[in-house]
DNA sequence: TGGTTATTCAACAAGATGATTGACTATCAA
DNA sequence: TTGATAGTCAATCATCTTGTTGAATAACCA
């Protein structure tokens, strides 16, 4: 496992679209259920159904909501017959850190802490899983 | 200045809007020209029309762009006459950085460096500022 | 007062998003 | 082969986004 994070890494390719890599990933993060779904795979890989039960939606509008995050290369869909598991990618959000640090020139002192917070809390996790909310 | 970021700042009150504050802010940077406005601002304030000048889009987009940021509370604005400065908040954008690296327990290796790197770059600017592209 | 300037508001259009339901494809299993 | 299962595709709909232009508002200046 390479996940190269010093070049955009084009994971969707982008097709004809005039967005940027960074844009897909961030507009990936600008929803509640697909930030729970991160999370969630965050503890193990999924199958689309699996991720698809907590939420109060249909099967499809999740497996949208997963086409949105694959396309913003932080999940890859692995499929072996009918199944297809959901693992995440590590490098388009750390693209997304470290775009956030590079422009804190103003903000050192709180970026300054965010170091130090990182620096504290490696290998750990700062707060409990907090329980899976129902978005919407 | 305070700028506390222990809590979610709510900058915006969220209106009646079912969006977390976090889903506005991620919004708010998934787009070229917003981020470029961001990175500009990190420099100095700004008024309005300073703002737009370099973009090839008219000075009403631009206003908008800056209210989808105000709205993300990353953005003030205070109005003296007729002139509105625009200035940075620091608050939702550590929100942000903060929960990337809450759900960061696969990618540990990669937050690690991230931790790293902020460590190694305190106080400096990692990349020379680009020539301002003029978006679309 | 009248005119310019700075900014926002309003209305519009094109396209994207996010949800739905129904149909389809493909795989597994009996 | 038949049927159940996993997942995606397609059509639809309401809403949001993002740009446009034109008008409105408000403040400054001569």
């Amino acid at each position: 496992m390479t996940t190269q994070v010093t070049a955009a890494p084009s994971a969707t390719d982008d097709g004809a679209s005039s967005h940027s890599a960074l844009d897909h990933v961030f507009f990936a993060l600008s929803d509640t259920t697909r930030r729970d779904i991160l999370e969630r795979l965050n503890d193990t890989p999924m199958v689309v159904s699996q991720i698809a039960a907590p939420y109060a939606m249909s099967l499809q509008a999740v497996s949208r909501h997963i086409q949105v995050l694959v396309r913003a290369g932080l999940v890859h869909q692995e499929r072996t017959g009918r199944i297809s598991l959901c693992r995440l990618d590590a490098g388009p959000i750390f693209m997304a850190a470290v775009w956030i640090n590079q422009y804190s020139r103003y903000w050192q002192t709180q970026f300054d802490t965010l170091a130090d917070w990182l620096g504290r809390h490696r290998g750990r996790r700062k707060t409990p899983r907090r329980a899976r909310s129902r978005p919407r």
